[in-house]
DNA sequence: ACTTTATTGTTCATTATTGAACATAATCGG
DNA sequence: CCGATTATGTTCAATAATGAACAATAAAGT
């Protein structure tokens, strides 16, 4: 039934859909980042999320762990796992706020600035070695699709489940 | 060193590369694609990398495991862990192959292939979604520069590590 | 034939991530 | 001021993914 397709439709099987196959490519050369970017790391020993923390720290001096979670899209509770780890490695520091009691403030050490800096520079190494192919119009036409379907997932986040 | 980088490129930090910040956008996309499709899937109670499974052995009729995890870019060992869970909840089978006693083909049951429709129908309508501001000829330009990019990081892997 | 090497799948320990339940602290409504 | 609600962080059990070590089979080299 699905084998010998007539196709008379424009496209049967989601595989058929441009905008399905072109996601798949997305999603295929993301995770394959993903992969290569850990094994980049490896001689740091640190992993892609401990990256994206150190950046943000970075970045983003005395943010709360809360905060930190929300720009990176994860859960409270991956933060209370991971940062304790940096925190023994000496790479950062946790301090409670004065004013609210509840939240700690984050920031880099020296050391954390350090390797955080080298970590970068890795990763935009091998951003640039895979992306290097790419005319820069390229570039800011994939960005301001993403930038886009970011916006529509995250606006059907907020009400969510009925529509 | 890299902290007063008088740098003579145009940028400093990696978030001011153009290239740079395109990927972190399509990897952010990527990352809230998959946990909205996660939710999105919950009814069914399959998860992303089931449904990769089932795809492919919707596709590929009689695929070994081997191949499978290949396809996905996953470890072996990850399939020997999830495809039992699959076969337990008969979506799948595994019949070893009379010529090499070493391979299991793998392949759907009917209800395998129902819930299989069912899955792919909500993927697909999840992407439609995201996509639909899009044009289509930037699906194109974003499949292509993605394409690239896989053969750029798969030509990588081969011969790793020097260079 | 037979020893060696390669391939396929499994098992196991480790790690990342999640969501739920919880404790503490802040905020709001009376 | 006090009870209820909200926000922040932690803990815990469950799950997914990985790589290494292993067993069984196939293929290749001699």
């Amino acid at each position: 039934m699905n084998k010998n397709q007539v196709s008379s439709a424009s496209s049967t099987f989601p595989w058929d859909h441009p905008r399905f196959r072109s996601w798949i490519s997305v999603a295929r050369a993301c995770q394959l980042m993903q992969q290569t970017l850990t094994r980049a790391l490896a001689p740091l020993d640190i992993k892609p999320p401990h990256l994206d923390i150190l950046v943000n720290l970075y970045r983003f001096e005395g943010i709360t762990q809360q905060e930190l979670a929300r720009k990176l899209l994860v859960g409270r509770s991956n933060m209370s796992m991971l940062l304790p780890q940096l925190e023994k490695r000496g790479l950062i520091e946790r301090r409670g706020d004065r004013k609210d009691k509840r939240v700690l403030r984050l920031s880099l050490t020296a050391s954390g600035q350090t390797l955080t800096q080298e970590a970068m520079a890795i990763q935009t190494a091998l951003i640039e070695r895979s992306l290097a192919g790419a005319p820069i119009e390229d570039c800011i036409t994939v960005a301001e699709s993403m930038e886009r379907i970011i916006g529509i997932l995250l606006a059907g986040e907020s009400d969510a489940d009925d529509e």
